[in-house]
DNA sequence: CACAAAATTGTCTTACTGACAATAATACCG
DNA sequence: CGGTATTATTGTCAGTAAGACAATTTTGTG
């Protein structure tokens, strides 16, 4: 303990300064794959590199305003038509070399990303696998791969127990189309005919009145119905999807 | 938009300060109910109300070294005995009348508190049950009530995919100890036998032998034996725990 | 020793899961 | 127009897990 400890009412000024900034790790769908948004530095440190989407938070800036700010900004998604979430705070003394930066991330999820990629600075942005930010195989910059391992993470328990698949989805979307969402985040297959089940069973999926098909994605074969989440898509299931765990054979110890 | 977007490589006292500041949500058993640990401020703002345990991240400590720090300073609780683990950020602009202030939300879990509860300062410590404060039946300092309900929430969640509950009983503990955690913190009551299986099937859950079984807690009945966990905590189960959901009808919209 | 109490094991019914088969509804092609 | 390919949707069935509850074990107590 190299200080004492400062005291409840105290002077801000007699403290070091502290950066908040928020940093954003947006998925989508693209190529049947769980893909990121990342956004090419342009400045030092880690020009060049790649890096999630963020940027200091304003004096009287709520947190989740500031990342939808940051956000929108930045990749032009906005947040009318994305699912944003709160995924952890990382503040590790030694993140950015230039001074003690604090950053609250989150995950964002949409369906859509509007072209160009590129916000309204000279900074690219380009999406990339998850599973090939996973292997580590793009190096990015200050700890963003950490907060990306752990976005992905989160998204991928998220869909055991919510809707939110539905959101990497247009708003009208068939079940196939849902189906698609988890084979690619989950990297499996699963049975179509199970998978109906369960999005019946759960009700906040809601089936359109008269049954829509046009526009089916595909352009052969029956005509999926359309469906729509009805509540709040991060709201527990009531069925929940499942991921196949390692079935170790247990029992009895 | 009233300031500009502030360029990456910044001057950091062109920006008012902002404080940041860890709490940590410690959590027991006591009396058979999921309790909290909470602080008696001395100090302007909200002088005389309770809070959650909490303080300044110091220049150049990690964000959980600082919980881990306060949560000692404060409440005599080391986290060689506890679990702690993130809850996530809040950072409304007026959360704090004094100034900008974010903090890091903590939530801790252990067996036992020291006593007497009352850290260094004069400021005193008490017990709160759960049910109490998410009633709202404890005035809370800054918006630590809704902290606190989220740190509930997420234990809550945690018993279910997790041997978490194990942090709450000592290094060793009967079944018995582990199924009263879960009724305590569910609200609710289980079925020993079918309790007993749920831990079997879990291979982090590891009978002691020879089983020892003296100093169960109750002083009749056929004697427990002892447990304990062998993995991480907070590794999810192979079968998890299970709350009663509701049980809608559902099937077939 | 009978009895009470708690731990542990067993049984049985029901619900859920996953594999896979069957049927339905189209587009396309001749 | 009918046959075929293709996808959506529904059905079937066996295996597994979950919950209710009964039975058995093990110990302390009177």
């Amino acid at each position: 303990m190299t200080l004492p400890e400062p005291p409840r009412g105290y002077d801000p000024r007699a403290f070091p300064p502290v950066a908040v900034t928020v940093d954003v790790a947006v998925m989508t769908i693209r190529s049947n794959d769980l893909q990121l948004l990342l956004i090419e530095r342009g400045e030092e440190p880690f020009r060049g590199s790649w890096a999630l989407p963020g940027g200091f938070v304003r004096p009287d800036e709520d947190l989740a305003v500031a990342a939808a700010r940051e956000l929108a900004e930045e990749t032009g998604v906005h947040t009318a038509s994305a699912h944003l979430e709160q995924l952890g705070s990382y503040g590790g003394p030694d993140r950015d070399p230039r001074m003690r930066v604090i950053t609250i991330a989150y995950w964002a999820v949409c369906s859509e990303l509007p072209t160009p990629l590129s916000g309204g600075d000279a900074a690219s942005a380009d999406l990339f696998p998850a599973s090939k930010l996973e292997k580590g195989g793009v190096p990015l910059a200050f700890d963003h791969d950490r907060i990306v391992r752990d976005a992905i993470g989160c998204v991928r328990a998220k869909l055991e127990t919510t809707a939110l698949a539905a959101r990497f989805c247009p708003r009208e979307f068939t079940i196939a189309d849902l189906r698609r969402v988890y084979e690619a985040v989950w990297n499996t297959t699963l049975d179509a005919g199970n998978f109906q089940r369960k999005v019946r069973y759960n009700s906040v999926f809601e089936l359109i009145r008269p049954r829509r098909r046009e526009q089916a994605t595909p352009l052969r074969g029956r005509p999926a119905s359309l469906w729509t989440v009805g509540g709040a898509a991060d709201a527990t299931l009531e069925v929940p999807f499942r991921r196949r765990r390692g079935t170790a054979d247990r029992h009895f110890v």
